[in-house]
DNA sequence: ACAAAAGTGTTAAGAATACACCCATGT
DNA sequence: ACATGGGTGTATTCTTAACACTTTTGT
């Protein structure tokens, strides 16, 4: 580890993409850029992660500072999802950012937020700033991915929710509609849910049985969802 | 973005998880460490990322100067692992580090290194500085993982290979024996690898027919290889 | 009675697994 | 002729995919 020049840090920043499920739709948290470069185009959450302290530390200050939203709170998955090289991103000249991808659930955005954000379906995002339509489209992928072979869903459904909520929240994510039955013998098979004595009663309809994870930390599976 | 104290960038560090299959058994590059911390202990090669170099080209710049060993030339995948917050890794202190994984074929790495180098086997690694012991086992998960569906192997094999080299690669990987037909028959269906009419003479047997991969690309599979 | 979502089983095709013998060569 | 690794097929089980009607409720 020899320099014959004072080693300069480059600087590192902090990126998040979070994800939650409106109305059956998936959505991206955005913040609306005040300052150049990329004035008025719509970017995430992100910024500066100083010496002594930890990128996740990092990811949860920048998050509840610029987007008043509380990670620890209100999203029970959080993952790490890839470092990226962006060498004319920052005024400073070179950054590198590590970017997380955070799910959650009732996420309300402008409690406490310095700035003016919102919730973007992922298929119809607006002008995004620097490559962050594509960090979001390689978080889309991962989520997808993420959801075929862990219970991750969990941290996008309520505690308790009927096998209807469970499917759209599939069927939102992977953008693609599901056979009813299939999902349903395919999940119960895999005991992440059981169900509870408990009904939701929803309209002029038959009432659905209420679900709940047996766990509520990550499972990894052998057997694929889908 | 605002700050009452001026912005210092944490130590931005790379570190390499080098892999090579050597006697049909897993192997992996390490360094012994002649300075302390952890003098004497193994890690992985690693060093400083300074500003205006991409992790990337760190990567590759490291590990030639300390381990003689030319990814560009000789290891045909590279990925990129996880960001790891070392907090009390680094003299300076915070300290951030950014894992790539490199597989290849033939590596000599005492070439041109700086430093005291060996492969290990990945079973029966000596005592490791740091987390790297951890480090490891993660990059091992993942290209188990990574090898069940795509065809990350070529990068371990060379040009033209038997089935049976191909197999035991994926013994080598996996740490565990598969059924040479199911074998076989699963992998000649995926259509990652073509037959060619040439033929390995190599003692008192019948010749092996050698095979070819179709694509030295990343291919990245619907199914599943075993 | 009707509208609306909940709930439920079967069949057919494809994939995964388990398993044992003959083939071509060098010595 | 024998030792060595190369090469091959079938039967069973499990998984996936396709598909339509009855039930329960509110109005």
């Amino acid at each position: 580890m020899k320099y014959s020049t004072p080693y300069i840090a480059p600087t590192l920043v902090v990126d998040a993409v979070l994800f939650q499920i409106i109305d059956n739709v998936l959505n991206v948290l955005l913040i609306k850029r005040s300052k150049d470069p990329h004035k008025g185009a719509w970017a995430l959450p992100g910024g500066y992660c100083p010496s002594g302290e930890t990128t996740i530390d990092a990811l949860h200050r920048i998050t509840n500072q610029k987007a008043g939203v509380d990670i620890k709170l209100d999203m029970a998955h959080v993952e790490q999802l890839y470092t990226f090289d962006t060498v004319a991103r920052d005024p400073r000249g070179h950054a590198v950012s590590v970017t997380y991808m955070a799910c959650g659930l009732d996420i309300s955005c402008s409690r406490h937020a310095s700035e003016q954000t919102q919730f973007s379906p992922v298929d119809s995002l607006p002008k995004m700033a620097y490559d962050h339509a594509d960090i979001i489209a390689y978080a889309h992928t991962r989520l997808q991915s993420k959801i075929t072979y862990t219970n991750a869903v969990y941290a996008m459904l309520p505690k308790l929710f009927t096998l209807s909520q469970l499917q759209l929240a599939y069927e939102a994510i992977l953008m693609k509609t599901l056979d009813k039955r299939n999902f349903r013998k395919k999940f119960l098979q895999l005991n992440l849910i059981t169900g509870t004595d408990q009904k939701q009663r929803d309209g002029a309809h038959r009432p659905a049985q209420l679900f709940r994870f047996s766990s509520q930390t990550l499972q990894v599976l052998t057997r694929s969802i889908d």
